[in-house]
DNA sequence: TCATTTTTTGACTTTTCGTCATTATAGGTG
DNA sequence: CACCTATAATGACGAAAAGTCAAAAAATGA
């Protein structure tokens, strides 16, 4: 069901319709491989999801896709590369997803709402993958990781940055959003960066300390987003407008089937 | 130089002058087995600083320590488990430092501002420790530790939030600070974690993308830190008031050493 | 068809985790 | 002081998984 979700909604590990995608040309072995390479991590995806980061083994791997281990090093240098790999992927993913965002209507700070609902979405819908991301800002990974594969998720994350940048140009262009002095547009893509990667590693964890479970509440991110981007006078305030009706609008047309999805395993 | 400063400045791992904790009575071989823990902490927490997450394994750890893996094992069930208890610890250092914070002479934000320095200068001072705090979020941690060890580690969090409550509390008794309807204190200490959070989590990667690496900016965490609080609209406003001054001042008073080791080891 | 290059394979080595039967020690008791 | 018991320490061992590599298989091309 969710393998499914990934394969058709998410394009997960796809490369097609990635308009801004250099695809270099490729005889007809090479795209074996490349079609396999998402294969491969599909399969991880789901070992990962059943038996969990541990139960994931590169053994596992092989058996499951039918490959030789020989042949899955010849994929990934080592198992936490299995990993970035997949953040990487997750990561474009996002993308997609902010691009779906950045299409929806209303005001400027309305779609900057739509682009942390579809984080949101993202994180609940495929915990996995969320997860990948996180450990890949964790030493266990990195320690491990070839220095191209990190600076390709770099990149993945740079693409995401320019993304973002094109919501606060419009803000500015619109007139809903004054740059000041101090701050360039890569400050306020950091804070919203932080507060949304902060507040959803927090709230992803399944063991969570009071203060967390006390909240409870669908739109705790939302509350925080309203903060900053209030902080950041981004208008109309949250004082002047219904961002919890915009939060559900978002969901229930751009996101309309993954938030049913959601709802339907009570997630 | 660092194990220095661990031991003597921030008593990581040690529980003398906790006043609020509980200290059981112990026998003579109790209170031995429980400096030896602390201790095991301290070589645990070496060996990563110099070979890394990867580098740390309990064979290093029981050679290094000059005991036995078996008595290795009768103080953690496995070796995320210490990663775990080092989280753990970390978080009671945080919490001193927290405290220190408190004591801050200045109006409510302020204090706040001296909060969120504490946060920052643990985060530089001790890499590892925030490390190990976060990749105690990760799964791969959290899958092979025991239920009770993650219970701790969450009543460390929730000393933590307990001290937060109190700047909150006091801003809201100055009236810089009114509780919106809607929101709770928790939803309030929640933002504030959470933009810490992932503030440094992502500013303390090594390897980071393009816009965090724009930013460079010693004060990055600063400027998120103001929007959120100008976002709940806590007095002074920043446009009414120099942070950036009560944030240096804080450096050079209440953590003046750790500023000043910071600085003369470049970081 | 045959030679050469590329890819795949899975047995093997190495590393490290975690266990447990055995040994050692400390503390109490007659 | 000798002895006994409970508690703790030990390190050899088994198991599991990572990662390697020489040999086999497949693809390519002349």
């Amino acid at each position: 069901m969710l393998q499914l979700l990934s394969e058709e909604m998410f394009k997960f590990g796809s490369e097609i319709n990635n308009d801004d995608e250099v695809i270099p040309q490729r005889s007809k072995k090479q795209m074996a491989i490349a079609e396999r390479h998402r294969e491969l991590l599909l399969i991880a995806k789901d070992i990962i999801s059943a038996e969990g980061f541990h139960g994931f083994t590169m053994d596992k791997l092989a058996s499951a896709s039918g490959y030789s281990k020989g042949t899955i090093y010849n994929h990934f240098v080592s198992k936490e590369d299995v990993i970035v790999t997949i953040s990487c992927e997750a990561l474009k993913t996002l993308a997609q997803m902010y691009k779906k965002a950045y299409g929806f209507e209303g005001g400027s700070r309305d779609k900057v709402v739509a682009l942390h609902v579809a984080y949101r979405i993202f994180s609940r819908l495929e915990p996995v993958l969320f997860m990948c991301v996180l450990t890949s800002k964790t030493p266990w990974v990195v320690e491990k990781s070839t220095a191209e594969n990190i600076e390709k998720q770099n990149l993945a994350e740079e693409k995401l940055v320019e993304i973002a940048d094109k919501f606060i140009l419009d803000a500015i262009d619109g007139e809903d959003l004054t740059l000041a002095a101090t701050a360039s547009t890569d400050a306020l893509i950091f804070a919203n960066w932080a507060v949304a990667f902060g507040s959803n590693a927090l709230l992803n964890n399944a063991t969570n300390s009071q203060c967390i479970q006390r909240i409870e509440d669908p739109y705790s991110v939302l509350y925080n987003v309203n903060i900053v981007l209030d902080g950041m006078n981004w208008q109309p305030l949250s004082s002047r407008r219904d961002y919890k009706k915009v939060w559900r609008e978002v969901e229930q047309t751009i996101f309309a089937d993954e938030s049913a999805y959601l709802a339907q395993i009570g997630r």
